[in-house]
DNA sequence: ATTTAATTCAAACAAGTGTTTTAATCATCT
DNA sequence: AGATGATTAAAACACTTGTTTGAATTAAAT
């Protein structure tokens, strides 16, 4: 009738796991299935069984952790929405970005097996690869949508052209952090270690200006 | 009658103008040999003949646009530089930020050819592949300690390393940009049409209010 | 215990990869 | 002219790629 708990679920999260922390490293292009398989400890045709393909495994392992991610920071947004329309007032642009990157940089601190998923996502809209770049462009573009229509209305004499870009900017700002944080070589050694924290109220205070130029 | 230009010179420039099309269509590991030489219309064994290997070929497409941008950046920087030494005053950031800026979204235009390596070099710097991502980063070191520094003098109250994180932010805003921007296909029609002037007035504003926040 | 379905496994598949090879072709110079 | 060196050409190289196959194994249900 109906299993309670198969076998089948170790698998199949051993796998993403894998395929997660292997993108981050090197790519979509760059990681095999045989290299997969081996770090998850199962067998090559694992992959294709559980998933399907390759492209079918990557569209996984985004959604497992964008679909929570997207919903706290929906969640946020509309939060700050009704509040401000609780007070009859406009909402504040600070507490907008505040609402989309906070969940964003603890996303890694509040799922620590997910660092490097933050890695990955910060590429993931400028891959060189087509299914990597429409899979997170099809799941990102609803939110982006509602982060854009919250802020023309915590900024309303601004036109929405000029604030689609300078969210366009932000976003350019927030993914590039999000890659080199949490990313130990490259240029780390160059700047000190922060802490999650902090480097939210650096880009806060940053992105917040530039909107509001 | 004489040649005064040797075929060979065809053959490269052929090879490198594909190659730049296609790496900024597919990335670096999506485009094959193949595909280059037969968009070039050469021979498959041209690339290792005349560049010695595919790795090679990437770091010459770099190069051949990479080293006189930066010249002129670097220019540009100096002299924003000298002429506040000369008025005994220092630097206005926002004119510093333009020497940088100005030239990377001009240099689609001054070199009509080149208008996907704009594109290219817009992730290359977060390029999942190591090839790409340190020859990148190695060219551009230099030109970004001397933003640094020009930048430092600028906003003198500033500390060094606040500085060093919100030009992160501006270089992640900046290439996020330049990659979306040309890029024809992705999300395009969603944003009207901009002239580079129009573009660089905007994002100028935007990291000139971040950087001084 | 026997049947049935789900999962794992080793092996092979066809196609594509960057690179090398060797002979043919070309341009240039004495 | 012929000789020389640089360039091109077609073919093969050794290797990796994602995927599929069919038998072996495991778990669940009757």
């Amino acid at each position: 009738m109906k299993k309670t708990v198969p076998p089948q679920t170790d698998t199949k999260r051993l796998i993403l796991d894998s395929a997660e922390y292997l993108f981050a490293e090197k790519g979509f292009r760059g990681t095999s299935m045989r290299e997969i398989t081996a770090m998850a400890g199962v067998n090559l045709a694992a992959v294709n069984y559980h998933f399907g393909s390759k492209k079918k495994l990557v569209e996984d392992v985004i959604r497992r952790r964008l679909l929570p991610l997207n919903s706290v920071r929906k969640k946020r947004l509309e939060d700050v929405r009704a509040a401000a329309v609780e007070k009859g007032k406009k909402p504040e642009i600070s507490r907008v970005l505040l609402a989309f990157i906070e969940p964003t940089l603890f996303f890694k601190e509040s799922n620590p097996d997910a660092e490097h998923f933050i890695t990955f996502i910060g590429r993931s809209m400028s891959d060189p690869d087509d299914t990597v770049r429409d899979v997170f462009i099809r799941y990102m573009k609803p939110l982006f949508h509602l982060l854009h229509d919250v802020t023309c209305e915590a900024l309303p004499d601004y036109p929405r052209d000029l604030l689609f870009w300078r969210l366009h900017f932000t976003l350019g700002a927030l993914f590039h952090t999000m890659h080199i944080y949490g990313n130990i070589k490259s240029e780390a050694r160059e700047m000190k270690t922060l802490d999650a924290r902090t480097l939210l109220d650096l880009i806060l205070s940053y992105v917040t200006a530039g909107m509001k130029a």
